[in-house]
DNA sequence: ACTCTTACAAACCAGGACAA
DNA sequence: TTGTCCTGGTTTGTAAGAGT
């Protein structure tokens, strides 16, 4: 007869090298413990351990099965963690990753709405940057994530449509000029630049990868776009970062659009744990339902 | 000799399976 | 639902082996 009990003590005593302490880990007597592991071995057919006094050690063949026994042991973790998160308690519970720029622009807004719509809906916000965002959704760490300009088959939802915009110090030569009709991009690649990767490294899907152009002059590479804002602001560079990104304080900078616009869209992408979730369904209806900018 | 660790046996208990 | 049987685990007591 084998349980998780019994691999779960060949485990503790392969950790503590003393079949007492063991038993002490896992709950029973150290008798209990002797006669258990006897029981696997004999069940088994084959020789686990190697008993002397100083220590316990693995036989060649205990060390192949206690690998296979922490994978089961970890499996079954895995199960009882996710039944729990399943339980009553997390039913209506969504995971949401985000960049922090993002959290900062879109989530607010969206998190308030939904509250009024659906307040039995509970979002834990995890703040995180763009390769946490896609290894989290990957590894099902999270129910759903933004992500800028998401792939037509993620299953993403449109949550807001932007589009590039240039920021120029107010005092910069090309901010001085007249820019009717927007600026070029083959202008602005050539100035000082401020590159701002927020939630574009995985697909590299930003303005400048859709112009397939790159700046001749990086000043600096940062992940906020209000940091990239702040930079251009201070005279640094000239930058590009979504319509919507731009906020209300910036003051003396000046925000053109682009001559031939450059969209941008940000996506709630499921992950799929959190394709199968009521409560990640629920968000995703209210962003549908919610009329995209 | 003493201590520590492990092994073993016997009695007992708890829980599951099964039949009535 | 209840009683019986079986299995597996615990406790207690004891013995053996090895280190100090």
């Amino acid at each position: 007869m084998m349980n998780l009990t019994h691999w779960r003590l060949l485990i503790a005593i392969t950790e503590t090298g003393n079949i007492s302490k063991a038993a002490e880990r896992v709950g029973i007597t150290q008798s209990g413990a002797s006669q258990a592991i006897s029981s696997l071995e004999e069940t088994l057919g084959v020789q686990l351990l190697v008993r002397t006094r100083g220590r316990v050690l693995l036989t060649s063949a205990g060390e192949r099965v206690i690998r296979h026994a922490k994978t089961m042991v970890a499996e079954f973790e895995a199960i009882k963690r996710l039944g729990k998160e399943a339980g009553p308690a997390n039913m209506n519970r969504v995971q949401l990753a985000s960049s922090p720029t993002v959290c900062t622009i879109l989530v607010p807004p969206l998190l308030g709405a939904l509250k009024r719509t659906h307040p039995d809906v509970r979002v834990v916000l995890l703040e995180g940057n763009e390769n946490d965002i896609a290894s989290w959704l990957k590894d099902d760490k999270v129910d759903a994530g933004i992500v800028v300009n998401p792939p037509h088959d993620s299953g993403a939802v449109i949550l807001c449509r932007s589009s590039w915009v240039a920021a120029l110090p107010q005092s910069h030569p090309v901010a001085l000029s007249d820019l009717t009709g927007g600026i070029d991009i083959c202008a602005l690649i050539r100035e000082p630049f401020v590159v701002a990767t927020s939630c574009c490294a995985i697909n590299r899907e930003n303005a400048l990868h859709s112009s397939t152009l790159s700046p001749e002059d990086v000043r600096a590479t940062v992940r906020d776009w209000h940091t990239a804002l702040a930079l251009a602001e201070n005279g640094l560079g000239v930058t590009l970062v979504p319509a919507i990104a731009v906020p209300n304080w910036i003051s003396n900078l000046r925000i053109v659009p682009l001559s031939s616009p450059i969209p941008c869209e940000f996506g709630i992408v499921p992950s799929a744990m959190g394709s199968r979730s009521c409560a990640v369904h629920a968000l995703l209806d209210h962003v549908r339902a919610t009329k995209v900018e």
